[in-house]
DNA sequence: CATGGGATTGACT
DNA sequence: GTCAATCCCATGC
């Protein structure tokens, strides 16, 4: 992945980030679920600017903004957009790749369940044991990395929809989905 | 320093 | 469908 990719809208980033492969370790995954996050939408936490919480956010894009969500889950983002500008991809869910029954055991569900395994963005860090630690690291050649499309993935259908799980800004179409993917958090909605 | 709110998940009715 | 676990951090006194 080069460093311009980040630096772009990050709806655009989003969208561009389904099908694309996570690693961390030997452990790896193809990204089928993601989310915009922008600091002019309230449902994002550069939203209130500038404090020690969200200084990834608004650091050079390419770097991985991982969070405590609920006091257990850390939520693992691709800082995006010019240095300055405070936006980010959260990833929801893969496809799992590679190290599946380290996944499996650090999940602590059947290795053949593979669904169960990424299908969220809480459940794709603790397989892939991703931790507050990864804050802030390099998506190019860090810890957690981000690499491109290969094979099957190289052209996805991805399909549009609204985000999960918030309370703010729930109209935004801002959630990107591999078409058809078994491996998503939750289905894409019928239309409206 | 005390309080309250989550970009979630899994267990349970 | 409901609900609690659990803790970082922003805010307010």
């Amino acid at each position: 992945m080069r460093p311009a990719f980040y630096a772009r809208p990050v709806v655009e980033v989003a969208q561009a980030l389904v099908g694309c492969v996570v690693t961390h370790g030997e452990c790896s995954g193809v990204i089928v679920e993601t989310e915009a996050y922008h600091d002019s939408e309230p449902a994002c936490h550069a939203f209130i600017g500038l404090t020690p919480r969200t200084a990834t956010l608004f650091g050079p894009p390419g770097r991985a903004y991982v969070y405590l969500s609920y006091g257990m889950h850390s939520l693992l983002n691709a800082v995006c957009e010019p240095e300055g500008v405070g936006a980010a991809v959260l990833i929801r869910a893969l496809e799992p790749l590679d190290g599946i029954e380290l996944m499996a055991s650090r999940r602590g569900v059947d290795p053949d369940r593979s669904r169960a395994l990424c299908s969220g963005p809480g459940k794709l860090t603790q397989a892939l044991g991703v931790t507050l630690a990864a804050n802030g690291g390099d998506l190019l050649g860090g810890p957690v990395a981000i690499s491109r499309r290969t094979g099957r993935f190289s052209d996805p259908v991805v399909q549009r929809d609204r985000r999960i799980g918030i309370t703010k800004a729930t109209e935004l179409p801002w959630r990107f989905c591999l078409s058809g993917s078994p491996y998503l958090s939750a289905p894409v909605r019928a239309r409206p």
